[in-house]
DNA sequence: GTCTATATGGCGATAGAC
DNA sequence: GTCTATCGCCATATAGAC
């Protein structure tokens, strides 16, 4: 895994990237990911021994770029307004720029429990403090009343719901890719009023 | 596919349907679907030619069920707050039965584009005849300034999307699987307030 | 219709030369 | 470090007996 050619190795990684994020650990294959790479199959093996471990490589670095993105807004020091207006920003402005990603995430977690634990548990910020502080936020501003994690869950639902759906959503609305992109930067704009809407009595 | 003998392709498509469901059409195997429907490989080539056929038999069947669901509550003459409360309710109530269908029809889409423009074209009531209904609904109710494509996002976004990331939400929250149906029942109470709370000004 | 046996090809992984 | 060649396995699919 280490070596003193490094340029081969990150080339591999992109490769890998591209390959695992659009077809997942079942659909990929080592031959593609060589060619996409310009080397051949053994140099695979050689810089990461199993397919297994050149798709943990990928799927732990893609986790943690999902998760931290959300849990370092939700856990800094701005207002609860300013988070809620930051996720919908730049949490689906991730997700415009790496657009595989939720699906290849949501999808590969179910199939394999294990990893996903032992992924979480090796966070910077364990998810539990997080969420306790989401809650004393919600006290201050005087909403204890509505349920933090379901609010949690509804926000990130919102943000990233469009695109795994999204060919699904092109075709019901026959939209062109620039519709598409039109409809979520839409989903910048509205969605953190909507959120304030629905939870102010 | 038409056959003296119904019993041996119903099982088969049983058996199709709990595999394919869980492990997508890469991950599956026909040896497991033979296994599963009690009978060998043979058989199955026998009464559905291909790996391919036999899997878009299951995930025509599955995706038509998802969608009519939602469009049979949507198209139907329920007024906007009485359709709003039906689909959180029985949307996410058939999706508490069909726990892996919300995963399996998301994933493969983006395998396939073109299977999928086939299958809404097939649709019983065309997407399009559904949204300018939605449109007038929200216009009868004066709430014209709502785009009616935003709030159909967001309302299935609400309800499809926990069951979607169901692992990662067991794992961040620590939820037991009683623990998660809690969370599912809670939302379906709470959704339609939110809804509503967020569109009324 | 249902089985056993097998054809055929592709996959992940390794051996070994350079 | 990088390559070519190949192993061993397992997948889909078919042939042919019953």
């Amino acid at each position: 895994m280490v070596t003193s050619h490094p340029a081969t190795e990150e080339r591999i990684l992109e490769a890998a990237r591209r390959v695992f994020h659009r077809k997942g650990f079942d659909g990929a294959r080592m031959q593609e990911i060589a060619a996409e790479a310009g080397i051949n199959k053994a140099l695979l093996h050689y810089y990461f021994r199993s397919k297994e471990n050149l798709f943990d490589a990928v799927f732990k670095e893609a986790f943690n770029e999902l998760i931290n993105k959300i849990f370092t807004i939700v856990g800094s020091e701005l207002s609860f307004e300013e988070k809620i207006r930051y996720i919908f920003n730049d949490y689906i402005g991730f997700m415009q720029k790496n657009p595989y990603i939720p699906s290849f995430i949501l999808n590969e977690i179910h199939h394999n429990p294990a990893r996903l634990t032992e992924l979480i548990n090796s966070l910077p910020n364990p998810p539990s403090g997080i969420f306790s502080q989401v809650k004393k936020s919600l006290e201050e501003e005087g909403m204890a009343d509505i349920d933090h994690r379901q609010l949690v869950i509804n926000i990130i639902a919102l943000s990233v719901f469009p695109f795994i759906a999204k060919p699904l959503i092109k075709n019901i609305f026959n939209f062109s890719e620039e519709d598409f992109t039109g409809f979520i930067e839409n989903r910048k704009k509205e969605l953190p009023d909507f959120i304030f809407k629905a939870i102010h009595s």
